[in-house]
DNA sequence: CGCCAGCTTGAATCTACTCAAATCTTGTGG
DNA sequence: CCACAAGATTTGAGTAGATTCAAGCTGGCG
């Protein structure tokens, strides 16, 4: 896992390639997200980045790791809104004293540092907007998902959506990433009982749409599979 | 209906009172608000004000009706993210060229003008931000009620959010409001079939939770029914 | 008066859930 | 290096909640 933590071969950590695929950055964005890197620090498994209704201090950048921005219920169920992956940016809004409407938890070890403030650049203002509006048509997303696809659509589409956001970062390519989940967390996530979420991707695999073997996923056909699900392109801004 | 129309009795329209309800407004968002409302314009029912994949031209607020913020799949399935209420605000975002991600649809005729741009007012500034996160307040509430309830909860949970909202705009009292929908577009922003919402909204019928005649909604314990469906409060700000 | 959209009802089916137990993995300490 | 514990995945059988399809009903409106 030395990988995860070091800058890839591209030449530009996950986070700072993902925010730079939204909007090219200047030499001040850059020089920011560098200065902001510096400054970087460890979440442990299970903490909580943002704890729902207290108060938010900062926005942080997700450097390494995955997290879940998650509801519970008072009898114990759990609703995962969506994941939260490097490059992402957590607790960004515009209100005075914002309060977190949901909870972020570390689903594993994590990088994290506080984001430039805003108006360090012109460039990185824009990506922010671009994360903000794209974390807003994943939501949509998931209403989707859980509203109108069916238990194997909602793991392919699903799937097909993490595989483009970690592409952005460099961390996925041709349909083949690392993923950290059980299958537990995913049927929180999904709607779905984790029985449930095994039946179906065991299906997935014997129809060779996919294969999970230990913490690596791989979409055999990522454009038959978008097909097949109905999967629409997400976008957020024209030209 | 004529009230639906005319300025309630309070003294504001629906659409200003919600707005003020956020952040009380100064004189200068009274007067553009005011402004802005002699230039309205109606919207026919199941006109689209917004088209997924258009760029966003402008930003319009709601003075009078209901809409469907929806989303559509190849094969005709249909989603409803949220329902578009007087006073709220469609196609609000900061970054260039925005695309909609949804297609925002009138369910009754409206009546709709453009919004004050930002910059008008401090208060209308922080007005829209707030609009902004309770819309995203409630894109997780229903990602909730999808994932979680059952249809019985989900109903019930719905119920709850419009009449909070529309209490905010002088538009609910007590549980009583009008309620323009018909069982099948419920049963789109449900993720459940029309047939099923019959039955569920018959047995919450019988249970002495709600009544729903003609186009009036009743719920007759608003505080029993969201201690029972667990509803949490929905908050973005601190104080 | 008759049409049409929306609502209601019934019966059969199916998807996903529940509960319970077995198996496989992974990490840890002896 | 093995044994063990804890966590995660897999399997099976029975059930419940929601869907499908089809038909009948109701009320508002031309």
């Amino acid at each position: 896992m030395i990988r995860a933590l070091r800058t890839p071969s591209s030449g530009q950590a996950p986070a700072v390639r993902r925010l730079d695929a939204l909007v090219p950055l200047d030499v001040a964005a850059e020089a920011a997200l560098a200065d902001a890197t510096e400054r970087a620090r460890t979440v442990q498994q299970r903490r909580e980045l943002l704890s729902e209704g207290a108060e938010i201090a900062e926005t942080l950048l997700v450097l390494d790791g995955w997290a879940a921005r998650v509801r519970h219920l008072p009898d114990g169920r759990r609703q995962i809104m969506n994941f939260v992956l490097p490059g992402d940016l957590v607790g960004l809004c515009d209100q005075d004293r914002p309060v977190a409407s949901s909870t972020v938890m570390a689903l594993t070890p994590m990088l994290v540092c506080a984001a430039p403030p805003r108006g360090t650049s012109r460039t990185l203002d824009r990506a922010y907007a671009m994360s903000r509006a794209l974390e807003e048509a994943h939501l949509l997303a998931q209403i989707t998902r859980l509203g109108r696809l069916s238990a194997h659509e909602r793991i392919g589409d699903l799937c097909l959506e993490l595989n483009e956001r970690l592409e952005m970062a460099g961390l996925a390519h041709g349909g083949r990433f690392a993923i950290p989940l059980t299958q537990e967390v995913l049927a929180d996530a999904l709607g779905l009982t984790p029985v449930h979420v095994n039946r179906m991707l065991q299906q997935a695999r014997r129809a060779r749409e996919l294969s999970w073997t230990g913490r690596e996923l791989v979409l055999h056909d990522p454009g038959a599979l978008r097909e097949q699900v109905g999967r629409p392109p997400v976008r957020v801004t024209a030209g």
